[in-house]
DNA sequence: ATTGACGTTTACGTTAACGTCAATCGGGGC
DNA sequence: GCCCCGATTGACGTTAACGTAAACGTCAAT
């Protein structure tokens, strides 16, 4: 249930420096221990806490940023008004996440659009050996999309 | 066809400043005009250039990062060998773009999980008026799921 | 001819997110 | 006791991505 700062560092693989600095930043709120108080302990909800981090890291968020949604979502929601705006919050986080999903999906789309040219334009230099040019086909195959950068979104 | 600073700067919602520091990156090769060659002339290959770093951006890369990938992707792939090079960054792009689907798609589902969490409790709160504590029912309704921070991945 | 809008270069400033280094301290093994 | 390992606390350094300010050119309109 506990952990000690290089449990967590090798866990998710940083530098207790960076998780010292996240201390700083008031993501983690480890407790002491030893005489003087001196080592860190990290509970669940701190290993919690920098999970999402770092997930929200890996999504383009700044640490700050992070903070500030990790603490909403990990805060007090007992009376009508804190769960009305808890939902606006979520609502507004939402729209952000399917917006950021479409700007993925969208580049995944290219890339998979990528491969099926390329593959297929692999497929036609590989049947014709080491001749010149392959002779161009009576109709050309296709419009052949796009070389290079295509107006894409 | 050909775009001025302050047409992009204007579309895109970006300083000037900032675009010529995309220059600076190399991300950016406007021509020059004018009798001492000083205004930037944007071209549609820099505009869509500029269009795909900005949405590498919003999907957290950095700049310089953005400017490998559009490179790539912009780059002449006439030998096999280049289309086989080609073939296999486009794997492992394709291999991040997932993996981040992944973790949109967790972080999608948790607030899902928390608007319906939220919804009702807030409809048995506001069924309750004024009143205290609503009453238990007689067996709690469900398990309640997890109030505040849940050990998500 | 002056004003104002827009553009340019040079250069220093700033913020975020740590890295790096030095000095120190405490505990375990020999 | 001695040594090394791991942790801690400053404090300064670094990189990325621009912001900001100064100082100047240009072109059209007033």
């Amino acid at each position: 249930m506990n952990y000690s700062i290089s449990d967590l560092a090798r866990e998710f693989d940083l530098t207790t420096r960076a998780i010292r600095f996240y201390e700083d930043l008031g993501l983690l709120q480890p407790t002491r221990t030893g005489p003087l108080g001196r080592s860190r302990v990290y509970s669940a909800r701190d290993r919690t806490r920098l999970k999402l981090t770092l997930r929200a890291k890996r999504l383009g968020l700044s640490l700050t940023e992070a903070k500030d949604i990790i603490d909403t979502y990990d805060s007090p929601r007992d009376t009508g008004a804190q769960l009305h705006k808890f939902l606006d919050v979520l609502d507004s986080h939402r729209a952000q996440v399917e917006a950021q999903l479409a700007d993925l999906q969208a580049n995944l789309d290219e890339i998979k659009t990528h491969q099926r040219e390329a593959r297929a334009l692999l497929a036609r230099i590989e049947a014709a050996p080491a001749k010149a040019l392959p002779k161009p086909l009576a109709k050309p195959v296709r419009k052949a999309a796009s070389s290079r950068l295509e107006a894409t979104l």
